[in-house]
DNA sequence: AGGTGGACCCGAACGC
DNA sequence: TGCGTTCGGGTCCACC
């Protein structure tokens, strides 16, 4: 199997990482190789000899658990993948027993590795977007005071951990609410649908994903199947499924931005 | 508080 | 063809 992506990590992506490397408890981390000093100190001795219990995530970030108590946490950030092979281009390498090597590969040098205590893991951001207990109402506390932008809102990762670029855009067109509404002008309902529409979202990138991960598919390959699925992402100036009108693309809080300005209100 | 813009990177896409 | 330029994207940080 190969933990591949090609495009920004966000949930759906990390958690089929994680999923893929939730195989790999019991196993023994048996060499650690840091062979990219952008990735900073970290404690390879506290590291090489413990054994993997789990593999845990929250929002987009994610971890293999030590017999230590410990989490060797990633954050893929924008281009980083993790391979079961041992890449000539990784900025990591792990050499698990049973397992074999694993491999942070990253072009653009952003994603981050960390050991830290399981405690602390994901306490800087807010409730997973799959939290059994994130509620709607919930939500609204957490980011329907904020006058900015919903669509800032949801991809603040203090109020909400999880969503990225992909998925703000499409949560947002299925709900039909538009990515400028301030956050306080979101009725209970807005934000029932708005939490409804997200989860929609991320179950089909994990199914989609899924299907799309298992596979080797070439970095310039054709199309891979959540792209099929998106219904605004990358679809502008083209026609909205839902209404017809022609979708535009702007810039809210400085991240790309494609809604139809029809039918997302 | 929140927005804005720069920084971090480098592959890809684009322009000439 | 081949060179140069621009862009993007998650997050943090400095600055209004």
């Amino acid at each position: 199997m190969r933990l591949y992506h090609r495009r920004v990590p966000e949930l759906a992506e990390v958690e089929i990482v994680r999923r893929g490397l939730e195989a790999m408890a019991g196993a023994r981390i048996e060499r650690v190789e840091v062979l990219d000093p952008l990735l900073g100190d970290l404690a390879v001795s506290e590291i090489e000899g413990r054994r993997v219990e789990g593999a845990i995530r929250h929002g987009k970030l994610f971890g293999l658990e030590l017999d230590s108590g410990k989490v060797l946490a990633f954050h893929l950030r924008l281009t980083g993948s993790l391979l079961r092979e041992r890449s000539p281009r990784a900025r990591l390498r792990l050499e698990l027993a049973p397992g074999g090597p694993l491999s942070l590969v990253d072009p653009r040098r952003f994603a981050t590795v960390r050991l830290e205590d399981r405690a602390g893991f994901g306490s800087g951001s807010g409730p997973d977007l799959l939290d059994e207990g994130l509620t709607a109402d919930l939500l609204a506390v957490r980011g329907g005071r904020s006058k900015r932008a919903v669509k800032a809102v949801i991809l603040d990762q203090q109020v909400l951990a999880g969503v990225g670029n992909y998925m703000a855009d499409e949560a947002l067109w299925d709900a039909s609410l538009s990515p400028m509404r301030p956050a306080t002008s979101l009725s209970q309902a807005d934000w029932r649908l708005l939490l409804s529409s997200a989860r929609s979202v991320a179950a089909q990138a994990l199914a989609r994903g899924g299907a799309s991960f298992s596979d080797y598919r070439r970095v310039d390959g054709s199309l891979g199947e959540m792209q099929e699925a998106f219904n605004c992402y990358g679809h502008a100036g083209e026609p909205c499924r839902r209404c017809g009108s022609t979708l535009a693309k702007t810039v809210v809080s400085g991240r790309g931005t494609t809604y139809c300005p029809s039918c997302q209100i």
